[in-house]
DNA sequence: ATATGTGCAAAGGGTTTGCAGATAT
DNA sequence: ATATCTGCAAACCCTTTGCACATAT
């Protein structure tokens, strides 16, 4: 369990501890999968996009496992999720703000959202996450 | 074009001159339609919520007629949609805040978004529809 | 008269599941 | 040794589409 080609960040170590504490196995899989996310959640991959990076890695890992992963992940609270256009999308799991840009389709996290998140939070809100649906500087409505 | 048997509302008689006025029909099935999707649009249905009610109250309707239509009037800007557990989710066209409880399913509208929509604005968000996920009253994260 | 809309039924896309074999503990 | 995990393949659910028939204009 020394060496086996991944960075740990400390939420992989923590992750980890967390799987060994529960009885989870800790798998060639799971690590390679959360590697993975860890690396790539800020880019708000979707489930498509972390099975072929995860394949990219450790080729030969199923649709299963992975979706198995993910859903361990976030039910740990290692990740959040939400759809958009039909799709899932993974998520840091602290509170924030996506800017979805519906001309785009890209998924930004709003740089300074503490203030957003203490309003909301001002009016009864236990806010998990948010998703703001707009348009970018480019591009207008229609 | 008068006895239909639904209640004109002031959306829906826009809805039908905007038609008219792009050579769209204005057919039975498609007043049926925007009458449910109007009269219910408040509760965030679901594409089946709307089918199932749309047929209750005219039999028949085809999925792809209740489709067709719902891309329809979100294409003139009557209404919105955004998609949470995998499903589609009809909304009012001007933007608002949703919050979504994780633990319920529930899906209501902020009622003083307002300064909440102001201050993403004054982000450079160009703000059409936002969604809190979170969690209502009753229940916690976990 | 005819361009547009409807309904059927099937395809599509992403997600979820059942189960036999494999494996971390 | 054995409870848990993996991979395969198929099922699933919701959405989307193609096309022949119907209909609003």
């Amino acid at each position: 369990m020394s060496d086996i080609g991944f960075e740990i960040d400390a939420r992989l170590k923590k992750l980890v501890e967390e799987m060994k504490k529960k009885g989870l196995r800790v798998t060639i899989q799971r690590l390679a999968i959360a590697s993975t996310v860890f690396e790539k959640i800020k880019g708000h991959p979707s489930f498509m996009d972390v099975l072929e990076e995860v394949r990219k890695r450790t080729p030969g890992v199923s649709t299963s496992t992975v979706y198995n992963t993910l859903q361990l992940m976030e039910k740990l609270g290692f990740i959040t999720s939400f759809s958009y256009r039909g799709e899932t999308h993974y998520d840091q799991p602290h509170p924030h703000v996506n800017v979805v840009c519906m001309d785009t389709g890209k998924i930004i996290d709003l740089p300074e959202d503490r203030d957003v998140l203490q309003l909301l939070e001002k009016k009864g809100v236990k806010v998990k996450t948010v998703v703001v649906y707009g348009y970018c500087e480019a591009s207008g409505p229609g």
